[in-house]
DNA sequence: CCAAAAGTGTTATCGATACACCCATGT
DNA sequence: ACATGGGTGTATCGATAACACTTTTGG
């Protein structure tokens, strides 16, 4: 193997995993792909991801990428795996898609991915340009076939999350409307989590979340009991996680 | 800016972080770079990494790399983080080096990182073909200069590693002998983390992590009480991690 | 008054912490 | 016999888990 052949440089990419939670639901922001084929048009859905610049820092990348693609401002993304097996661009029809809207000559990618967690009410702006960007259940990701390794790098970024969740329990308000109820929170951590929290003991375990406050405020408009609501100030949140400290 | 210019693709490599444990200290596995700037010769340390191949995995490449530039086999190596600030390669000492040493020219690097934890006892080829790798206390690292941003690489890598040992301390007997003392696994543990365990509760601690043997016998040759020798069997290593389930 | 969901307290168990003295060995 | 580090148990505290009935509201 010729060196020039053995060190070849692959493109670099990032990936973005944006989960939102619309109450019942944990989803996953995907963008349509349009694929022409012959003489026929069909689409596909993927991540939010492209190929990042010269010179760009790889958080730089993401950020940008993600809104050019879905016009999301302001969302906190972090890298959580990269994927690298050169066969992930292998599939004719990815390839193709590849060289046609990046017009590079494409041998692989290597991608970055990134996670973020955000209201679902942002609103994103369908219809930007040339992409449509949507909300798909998680659930029926099992049985969408992806982009590229897209289902993979989705997977992976669900798995981060579980465990970041596990961990830092407030990572959840990220998902939540400014104020919210604790079935809401319950609901959304069981999602999360695939638990089933008792209701008495879940309510416990998250007064005790510094910043999370108990508001004077109930939800309006349900044919029930209206429930109470609740906010979470970021500023008031200490650092968790350092609860056990070795003698 | 013109297509081509703004999407310029990067050169990626792999970064190994290598940890390793000699009774007191904890250490990591550097490599000389030897650079010659007009007729002088000095040396300097960097990270074992280098560019992957164009047909090869990032997990793969990082095996690879390890192995070539430190004679390390059958090491794990698991991913932590990606480095891409296009800064990073910007020294020109750091330039020159690389475009001489790869025959490439260098616009920027992508990085991987991937970290291990191994015996400080196996075999690391020294003096293999043109690379030198000893261990360096990590201590040091603060006041030595490393090639590139080895330097936060290597920092991030020990944080990676603190949180994986605080959520599970059964990762710390990659670094020891077959068979050690008590003692010697509580002087890793506070080393790695930071803090100064009580003996008797962390005693109690480890006994409960299912693979932790104790053997009938003793270390020899000590003038003092020779101290009970464990060994830790990871085929009788449960999954750890998934002590507590809700209702 | 019925349906639907909200709200609320006690007990048992487990894991984590704090803490001090005697034991075995080599010199 | 002494110096050096090895080995061991108990009490307390806080977090978690199990568990069921009453309250509010709209229709």
């Amino acid at each position: 193997m010729s060196n020039e052949m053995m060190k070849y440089n692959p493109h670099v990419s990032v990936d973005c995993v944006v989960f939102g939670f619309d109450g019942e639901k944990l989803k996953v922001l995907l963008i349509e792909r349009i694929i022409s084929e012959n003489n026929d048009n069909f689409s596909d859905k993927k991540l939010p991801g492209s190929i990042i610049y010269e010179d760009e820092d790889l958080d730089t990348a993401a950020t940008r990428i993600l809104n050019e693609l879905t016009g999301l401002k302001n969302i906190f993304l972090s890298q959580f795996h990269s994927f690298g097996d050169p066969k992930r661009t292998s599939n004719p029809r990815d390839k193709n898609w590849l060289e046609k809207t990046t017009q590079l000559e494409i041998g692989r990618i290597v991608t970055v991915g990134y996670v973020a967690l955000i209201k679902i009410s942002r609103k994103i702006i369908f219809e930007s340009e040339n992409t449509t960007a949507r909300w798909y259940d998680i659930k029926t990701l099992k049985t969408m076939k992806l982009a590229f390794d897209h289902n993979q790098i989705a997977e992976e970024a669900l798995k981060h999350i579980r465990h970041k969740v596990m961990l830092e329990p407030y990572t959840l308000f990220e998902l939540l409307p400014q104020k919210f109820t604790m079935t809401q929170l319950r609901n959304l951590y069981d999602i999360v989590l695939e638990t089933k929290s008792d209701v008495r003991n879940f309510q416990k375990k998250m007064l005790q979340v510094e910043g999370l406050e108990q508001l004077n405020e109930v939800q309006k408009d349900v044919p029930y009991r209206a429930p109470r609501l609740y906010r979470f100030d970021k500023k008031k949140a200490k650092n968790t996680l350092n609860k056990s400290r070795k003698k």
